[in-house]
DNA sequence: TATTGTTATACTCTATAACTATA
DNA sequence: TATAGTTATAGAGTATAACAATA
């Protein structure tokens, strides 16, 4: 007869996850971004030499011509730039720019907060089995 | 500086989630369903006197106003119907039939063979414990 | 007055295909 | 021939506001 949607783990994913990602969107706001956005941004001030647009839509787990739109919003608004690779005139190269550090420092703040609410019932050592198994999905599909 | 974004249990959330999501359309593809409508059905299902789109809303987490749209096309596909409630004339109770039971239940067979390779990583223990801290999170913001 | 269902609208996200320039 | 980025488009999902019927 199957089972009931409240123990369907691709249900109670879909539904944490809207959940979180809706106080997310209402944090950054107020900071101009949404949580897309806020993504690359967060990437892009991870690695110094910046990073090509696959490597972001990898790592995000879109397709690269998303990442492109993203991209473009974050340049218009002066929080990152794309530079040229030396090495392989194909790729460009996405890196914060100064701008870019104050703001997803700003809004990675308030993110932090606002996710407190749905996350207030887990522990310390609770969050820390929940990323680990929500990062073995990801390896799980997505390997490499 | 701020968490690295492999460690935001949000992004990994999200990730997660748009994963399995994905998996289940594609074999739900084949019963002509989605996930959202998918949802609606089974929760049509556990009620022998049906549910009204108030009840469906709040247990889905979407807006009345989506729930509609999701209904009218399970019932233009047969596989639920609106039933007027008699105690109250407003309300429209959705119930699953005969067809849509059929479908449940073989919907269901393929969506939970396809989320198998997302979930591969993870023992029988770890899901319990994961639907639990998905509940949580759940019930921790979106009270009652 | 408040609630249920409904309609309408706008915006965001997702999926796909095709094109260009380089390798 | 393959890869990085880009453009375009259509469809699905999300968010809000307003309305009629009923409580």
């Amino acid at each position: 007869m199957g089972q009931p949607l409240a123990d369907d783990l691709g249900f109670l994913l879909s539904r944490a996850s809207g959940l979180v990602v809706r106080a997310t969107n209402t944090a950054l706001a107020e900071h101009g971004l949404r949580v897309r956005q806020y993504s690359v941004l967060v990437l892009a001030c991870e690695s110094d030499d910046g990073s090509t647009q696959r490597e972001l839509a990898a790592a995000l787990g879109l397709d690269p011509s998303q990442v492109v739109l993203l991209v473009d919003e974050l340049e218009t608004g002066g929080l990152v730039e794309r530079r040229p690779d030396p090495a392989d005139r194909r790729t460009r190269l996405v890196v914060a720019t100064a701008a870019g550090w104050r703001v997803r420092e700003a809004a990675g703040a308030a993110a932090d907060a606002a996710v407190e609410t749905p996350l207030a019932l887990l522990g310390e050592a609770e969050r820390e089995r929940l990323r680990d198994m929500l990062t073995r999905i990801w390896s799980a599909a997505a390997p490499g």
